[in-house]
DNA sequence: AATATTTATGTAAATATATTGCAAAAAGTA
DNA sequence: TACTTTTTGCAATATATTTACATAAATATT
């Protein structure tokens, strides 16, 4: 079943001394027979880098699902950037079939990585107890919010960011509130919608007088409008859920000729870099993704060197409001 | 020097039979052994994962440096769902560190996977022919073009990209052009740029009457506004070498009160989504990077079958204008 | 509580795998 | 052609892994 020198003989025809030789030559000659000897190996999986000096640094994979997007970008580029400055490498892995692999998939990366750290808003409790069941004591976490988290988590204090926009909604002397939902499933969205509504309910002067089931698309975003057209609403703070529900709300109104932030005022969520580049410029909730990535690699680290069995465990990082003239016509 | 079972067993205190057994079992039993002997087995590197059997699909890395912005995420997504459609699996990896490790960081990835897509803008000739030599005979490819590539590539038709764009502002009727510059060490950019100016170039009736230095961001483009202002030109039709440059471009073109595409004309090349939630939308020239995913994969495979060894082969894939409100105001 | 059963472990032998000395063959050089 | 260098296979040796067997610890049964 392993792999050996004598099959990588067998399959190159030379003898098993040939090949023993071919691979551990320090300096490759790049001999005819050389390069097939580690074409062969390389297809038949013969374990070519055992060595221990050069397996240093710890490699974590980084699991997500991919989708189009500024968002996903940014994810990366955090880690991308932490890993820089720690002696860590982040390789970034993904998970491109269907759900019911997934779990397996990640089982099978524990073996490949020293560490894990997944974004993957569609997986279950149950889903991550099989992993947790399936890697045994091993660092691997989660970067979504959870209700019940069954594995370590770090994430943005999503919670906190819906709360901040509601009170800067206050601030600016707005009493009727609008919000625009994010995708069902997912945790982080909920959190930011809680976080805004808890505010407003908080108050017996807030009010939410208008919502709609959007799904972080720009496209639902425009459909959200001509939704909120229909109720003739005026004099409203709205919270679009995310930056791109909010550029499609935008551009509609803006089309169906409102001036923003004189008709209304908007707020999104991510703080792309294209809040600054549309007119007018989106107040919107800031995340750190570098943070983060330090933070996981941190923590990853930390559970390699102490070997430690922990679960459950929750850390936030904070967010920042920006606000930009969207909400604030002086800023 | 290799790591065994037994550097295992005296990291752990136990014999080297009982790490044999607990590695080879084929069910996990997560007794407080197996844990310890699994955690040194990562630690140390000793190979886990050799089985022919599990090793079927191909892994294939994407080796890129990453930077902020849509851009990225679209390569990777393209090679995303590329993979999701073949039997192959990509592996995002990247190079964080300096330039003088990333040659010796390509060649050992050479020893994990079985082929290699690089997207490294700054990599020299000389890089590429030393990346050959360390890697022998092996399955790589550049998704960058090149002067004079060394080794395989396959990419975007830049040059025509360009051409498209500058053919388009003819037959809008406009024979000014303007052009702002992406960053001099990208041959792609580089690439877009010659399409551009050798249509101009090939008729007496059109001319380059502005030009200016950019590097692909959108403060660039604000700047470069600021430089096209002070020449008084209009009715010119300007190239903004790329979305980003243009966004800039054009958001401080209309706070100076500057209407387009009635002032002047301009488009972009990315063809970000940002293209269509920006007001006016903005043409740009659309490169599909699923298509670039599947030719790349396509092209490792058959290299990795076939156990060739070509090199500065050029695949180019073709790109597609997409003519929105900033160059034609009734489409 | 005493006994049987299961499970985990270490020792040592057996087996499997990798490396290397040596001689022959092949390739290169004068 | 004669000499040197390089590559290769065979077989011996060295190293690594697995397994039979005995023992100890943990668990279950009476």
């Amino acid at each position: 079943m392993r792999v050996t020198l004598k099959h990588i003989a067998d399959d190159t025809g030379l003898s098993i001394a040939t090949v023993s030789r071919a691979l551990s030559r320090k300096k490759r000659n790049h001999s005819n027979s050389e390069e097939q000897i580690y074409v062969s190996a390389r297809k038949l999986g013969y374990p070519l880098l055992t060595n221990s000096s050069e397996n240093q640094q710890l490699s974590i994979a980084l699991v997500m699902k991919l989708f189009e997007g500024e968002f996903y970008a940014s994810l990366m580029n955090g880690f991308y950037k932490a890993s820089a400055s720690t002696s860590s490498e982040v390789i970034f892995s993904y998970d491109a079939k269907q759900l019911d692999d997934t779990v397996n998939y990640i089982i099978n990366l524990s073996k490949k990585y020293s560490g894990i750290c997944l974004f993957l808003p569609s997986m279950t409790s149950n889903d991550y107890l099989k992993i947790k069941e399936g890697v045994g004591q091993y660092p691997i976490i989660s970067l979504l919010p959870s209700k019940n988290p069954k594995i370590d988590t770090v994430c943005f204090d999503s919670y906190r960011g819906g709360y901040m926009l509601a009170k800067h909604f206050e601030e600016q002397g707005y009493k009727k509130f609008g919000f625009i939902s994010g995708p069902s499933n997912r945790a982080d969205a909920l959190f930011r919608k809680n976080g805004f509504l808890n505010h407003i309910n908080e108050s017996d002067n807030l009010e939410l007088a208008w919502s709609y089931e959007g799904d972080f698309s720009s496209a639902l975003g425009q459909a959200a409008f001509a939704d909120f057209k229909n109720t003739g609403l005026k004099d409203i703070a709205i919270f679009g859920g995310n930056d791109y529900s909010c550029f499609g709300f935008m551009k509609a109104a803006m089309n169906s000729g409102y001036k923003i932030p004189d008709d209304f005022i908007i707020a999104g969520y991510d703080n792309l870099s294209f809040c600054e580049t549309f007119t007018p410029e989106l107040t919107s909730i800031a995340t750190d993704f570098h943070e983060l990535g330090k933070k996981s690699i941190r923590i990853i680290e930390s559970m390699v060197a102490e070997n430690s069995d922990s679960f459950g465990n929750i850390s936030m990082i904070p967010v920042e409001i920006k606000i930009r003239n969207s909400t604030n016509s002086n800023s």
